[in-house]
DNA sequence: TAGATTGTTAATCGATTAACAATC
DNA sequence: TAGATTGTTAATCGATTAACAATC
């Protein structure tokens, strides 16, 4: 099997999260500025000027040797390349205390996140309505998800649950999904899932409190 | 400056979060196994069996050659390594819906993170109980978290506001910091940050559903 | 032209994987 | 002992950084 496809290589996996980055600095520049150069918007992102230029050459030579980028242009060519102005079918499964924030949070619909359906277990919750949305009961996941053709998944189910609502999901056609559950869960492939686990980073915080030595003061 | 520290090479970055996954899995082997080899956590895990040796000898030799490693034993050592029973003097910055949610987590709790504040900036909120817990104003954190002794900061603030909440949590002696606010906020050498950016997970599984191939059905 | 900055190549770095001698 | 599995070394892989010729 190649390893590359078409001519260019491959981008980096980590490289995705920082061209969403890189998008959101860009809005905030198109106020006042025509052209930004990567020295530029390395002081803004925190990551080097070499390492943005890399990333953004793999999608076309955007950049004006001499004079940096042009800030309107690269923007939507971002915004192109990440699927930003489209509006994505979201479903939320297990509208906990998490799940309700999600579907509370701004930022989602405003960025075309739109939430169309949301599902739980719990019979007392099925019915009622949260932000707009009536709550389904979690076993009409697969059934809605493909009738509404959903294209993204939020899981925030407890561990026991996480991976029934994966295969839920993924049974309904969706082909993306994001799980906050603290669980390991298996997705086929051509199934993209991220997951963010909250324990875990807290975990990570405790341990460099325990084992970072001390930063003498100067 | 020396790349190594003492005699054994450096834990990597990323070893750190599998640490605690391995410790999440142990916890649930505790029941129905003495031993449990770096197989059998790879098979729950999904890690490489050898990247789970080579990363569980980075603190000595746990393992007993032919047989594998003792569950209880090795959950005692990476709940030390990771400073799991102890508990966690956690302030929580911004109490819009995220930040309620994670206040009402239990997980948290119940890992030993337990929040003894929580602030913000509106005047509405601001002297109301939520979780036992009254809101104070995000003026005074600097101060209540000394004298608190806050160790781990939890910012759920706008993205306007995240700056100067992490900059407030630094000034009162706050060393590890987990932030939610779609921005990039700065620390001093010392201060350990993990971010967690929402609209990036998602933005990244928008670029996935437009630039991966389909997956041929077999 | 002189100065600035890109896009890309080569060098470096860090982390993962494979392989196997040592060990129970 | 035979079989299983560790801990570790060497090879591989992937991503980042440095450097600079090409370009405006």
């Amino acid at each position: 099997m190649p390893k590359e496809r078409g001519g260019a290589k491959r981008l980096p996996e980590t490289a995705i999260t920082r061209l969403s980055i890189y998008r959101r600095a860009l809005e905030r520049l198109a106020a006042g500025h025509t052209y930004v150069s990567s020295a530029r918007l390395s002081a803004i992102t925190g990551f080097t000027a070499a390492q943005i230029r890399r990333d953004l050459a793999h999608f076309g030579q955007f950049g004006v040797p001499g004079t940096g980028y042009e800030v309107r242009a690269l923007q939507m060519q971002l915004s192109r390349i990440l699927g930003a102005g489209r509006s994505w079918r979201v479903a939320l499964v297990g509208v906990g205390s998490l799940g309700s924030a999600l579907l509370a949070y701004r930022a989602f619909q405003e960025q075309g996140f739109r939430v169309v359906a949301a599902f739980d277990n719990d019979l007392v919750k099925v019915g009622k309505r949260w932000e707009g949305i009536e709550i389904e009961h979690a076993s009409r996941i697969s059934g809605l998800c493909r009738e509404l053709g959903v294209e993204i998944g939020v899981v925030t189910v407890p561990a026991r649950a996480a991976q029934e609502a994966v295969s839920s999901l993924v049974a309904g056609g969706v082909k993306a999904i994001l799980n906050f559950a603290p669980h390991r869960v298996e997705v086929p492939e051509g199934v993209r899932l991220r997951s963010v686990d909250l324990s875990v980073e807290m975990e990570a915080l405790a341990f460099h409190l325990l084992h970072d030595p001390p930063v003498p003061r100067r």
